[in-house]
DNA sequence: CTGAAAGCGCTAACAG
DNA sequence: CTGTTAGCGCTTTCAG
């Protein structure tokens, strides 16, 4: 299974000491420039590639960076981490992924495995683990955190304005004439999910408008928890013209019991998302929701990251959403 | 940022030598009782867990497993990267997985920082690359390739019954009734694209029926594929009463240009998919498809990997898909 | 059964 | 500008 070739050997073939080597290979210092062609002749020629295991121990830094996502088949998430591995693709570091499974315990696990790995950052998406956990660790090592606020750790947070996406979702089918509606909500223990009811919550009472709480299910921000709660929601038997997600995921979930239940979207009730997930513009119709630029949001994560490792202060970021209307939506029916 | 624990440090306040320490961690010998004893309750009191890259650099193993995917963002290779880290995740080894975006050059370069970081073996989710180029690194590095078939490596590769999968669709539409066809194919440059497109004109043949060239596009695989694929079938002004894709992202694609052309699905025509992805049945209407055991078979890969790092030889493995009818697919409807 | 000693491949002072 | 010298934290002979 042949040998990889090691530093010492690409120093031996071009004549000079392995420090030398070191440093042409980390711009560490300066070195003589024929000696620098020498050597990168040699380290082209033997295709030499530094041990990451032998410059992380020698190093003090691991060269990698942990990410914590809550699933690794996400729509969602899924974008977030391309964009980490494309900001971090010209850089030495490299993310390890590890996914939480929406469990508290499973999360503080994949914590752990990562510090025992000794990544140099952690990027936390989303997820669920308390705030309290947190701080802790950001004194351990450097943390980013995405989609979601931590207490005392905001510089450290990338997040979207929730509000003003919710804002924009309720403005539009308040134009178009909707007053009955129905809304899906992601878990409390979310801190987006909760900012995007109260936003809409908030919409509604400005306009003069109420929501009997029967018509507020909570679906987990996840496929199917937007199909049984809209089951439950028309099961209240109450009527309403517009049923507002917290997310794509549960309006895509969302879409199936209105299908099985007869209704046609948006003849007989608008529905709305929150994310702008890729399969979203694919659904039958396709979905009006909040665009969430979630490559960027990731990429910005892996950049806040470097920073932190480079020593400087992390930024905070707050993403603003964007309204886009498909074709899920509509003027609400004259009831018959 | 708080010194971790080093296994010199459990030594000493144990009494004993590192050795012995690194014999109790990997139980590489016995060792007395009373002091296994001691250093275990010392290195549960300090929470001491080892360096896994001074354990590589020793140990001459990376304890990590390359996985090279398409995507990072699909449902379908989202669902086997889950498996593999379920699969990984009671043993010492820990997937790096590195996205190759349906690119050659980019698998290339995925695999290259893959061997660079010493990864003790690969798992290939599908991808590109030519056989060519699997053959050689099969010699350098232990691999596992999944979805596709490697001339040369069959022991190491993890399919399905692709042309028995199609056949159960075929099967399922001649049977309903259908008998003008359309198609939409993944590349040539995939085996398994090239496998279900000759089963199912295999199929046709049987049935005595054929196809027109023209209705049969290729779709890449891809949601935006499968969308302009059958934008470009309906174009040809071909009759067809069922089209089948390739897979379940392209039928999505192709599900939204039906929309567009104002055809209902299944009553103007029949729609299938191939895969079942977890949102399949979440389309509207529902599709009917083939179920991959994706997830067991991410399952499968990590544990072969498992199986050649432990010197046994890989164990070819083929799965057998399963049709799943759900409401996309009903007879033709008789000709106007 | 157990300790001492020698590295794994690389980086980082430290002298020149 | 560059070579020498120590390790980084762990595993693994090799003696005992």
């Amino acid at each position: 299974m042949l040998e990889p070739v090691t530093l010492a050997q690409v120093a031996r073939e071009a004549g000079v000491s392995p420090s030398t080597v070191s440093r042409i290979l980390n711009g560490t210092a300066n070195v003589a420039p024929d000696k620098r062609v020498r050597v990168e002749a040699v380290i082209a020629r033997l295709n030499f590639r530094p041990n990451p295991q032998a410059q992380a121990l020698a190093g003090g830094r691991s060269l990698s960076i942990g990410v914590v996502t809550p699933s690794l088949h996400s729509t969602f998430y899924g974008e977030a981490l391309t964009g980490i591995e494309a900001a971090l693709n010209d850089t030495p570091y490299h993310p390890i992924v590890i996914s939480g499974q929406w469990r508290t315990e499973r999360e503080q696990e994949a914590l752990n495995v990562l510090l025992a790995r000794r990544v140099d950052a952690v990027i936390l998406l989303g997820g669920i683990l308390d705030d309290e956990v947190l701080r802790p660790l950001a004194q351990r090592v450097p943390m980013i955190a995405v989609g979601r606020e931590v207490q005392g750790l905001s510089d450290s947070c990338i997040v979207m304005d929730n509000a003003l996406g919710m804002r924009l979702i309720a403005g539009h089918l308040l134009d178009l004439g909707h007053r009955e509606f129905a809304y899906i909500s992601g878990a409390e223990r979310q801190s987006d999910a909760v900012e995007r009811k109260n936003a809409f919550l908030g919409c509604l009472q400005d306009a003069g408008l109420s929501i009997h709480p029967d018509l507020i299910q909570v679906g987990q921000y996840l496929e199917d928890g937007g199909q049984q709660a809209a089951q439950r929601l028309l099961d209240t038997g109450r009527p309403f013209t517009a049923l507002v997600c917290a997310n794509d995921q549960m309006a895509l979930g969302a879409r199936l019991t209105l299908y099985r239940a007869g209704l046609r979207v948006p003849d007989d009730v608008s529905l709305t998302g929150f994310d702008d997930v890729v399969t979203s513009r694919l659904m039958t119709p396709p979905l009006t929701t909040v665009r969430q630029a979630i490559y960027d949001i990731g990429v910005s994560a892996a950049q806040e990251a470097l920073k932190l490792l480079d020593g400087q202060p992390a930024q905070r970021h707050v993403f603003t959403p964007e309204l886009v209307i498909r074709e899920s939506t509509a003027p609400p029916r004259s009831r018959p």
